[in-house]
DNA sequence: CCGTATCCGCAGGGATACTG
DNA sequence: CAGTATCCCTGCGGATACGG
């Protein structure tokens, strides 16, 4: 996915800027961040506010995202444990653009749905 | 995906959000929009630039995308047939804040690669 | 409470052959 | 040239049970 000369890019695998948005445009990962936008959650905590998200994935998703330096993951030494994640700089800056795509999606919905109707009745 | 107040968002189905987000989150649907940006273009001409896509899945994202509006299909009657698709209005919006996320992942994949890196020694 | 391990079903997508 | 139809296989992700 290039920029500006969209000659000069490279298609060929490897992509970083295709492996970046992958590694994003899963299922869960934008969802699990614009949860820890907010602040500090706790994975019980995630798990509520996302709703329909299993264990499986959400622990999964938060290792990527801690991999990828999204999120910090932080284990208090406690009985019963407690884990705190919370969103890094670069969590934070990913969430500007893609905050933005958020809101045009948010904003078009309609035309889209819209469209949709209109094709299929063709 | 809520904007502002992420509390007022359902994440309940149906989210129209992440309905669209979804639909162009799909391995292609970027790729093909971005392809398309600089101007009309052919099917194998989009099968050539792409390079990495086939054909049954080149003609499933166009057809999306020509449902939700993102794309028009024009058909010339000639032999041999010609068939041309360019952006929308709507195809050409949604590129914006899109075109900002593609142009955030290609300023930080190293970064991203290096935390992968450093997680992966630890 | 915070996960991982295991099993499993199903749909996404590749390869190929065929059509207008 | 511009697709569609068919086959097939992989891997994503849900459910469940178990471990620290």
């Amino acid at each position: 996915m290039p920029n500006q000369p969209l000659e000069s890019f490279e298609y060929d695998n490897p992509c970083p800027i295709r492996d970046v948005l992958d590694r994003i445009g899963d299922q869960w990962s934008v969802l699990v961040l614009l949860t820890l936008q907010p602040g500090t959650q706790r994975f019980n905590e995630l798990m509520r506010e996302i709703g329909d998200i299993s264990k499986q994935m959400l622990s999964r998703t938060l290792k990527h995202l801690e991999q990828d330096g999204f999120v910090t993951r932080t284990v208090y030494p406690e009985v019963p444990p407690r884990v705190e994640y919370r969103l890094t700089e670069l969590g934070h800056s990913f969430l500007e653009p893609m905050q933005a795509l958020v809101n045009w999606a948010d904003s078009h919905h309609r035309t889209i749905a819209e469209a949709r109707r209109r094709y299929n009745r063709e």
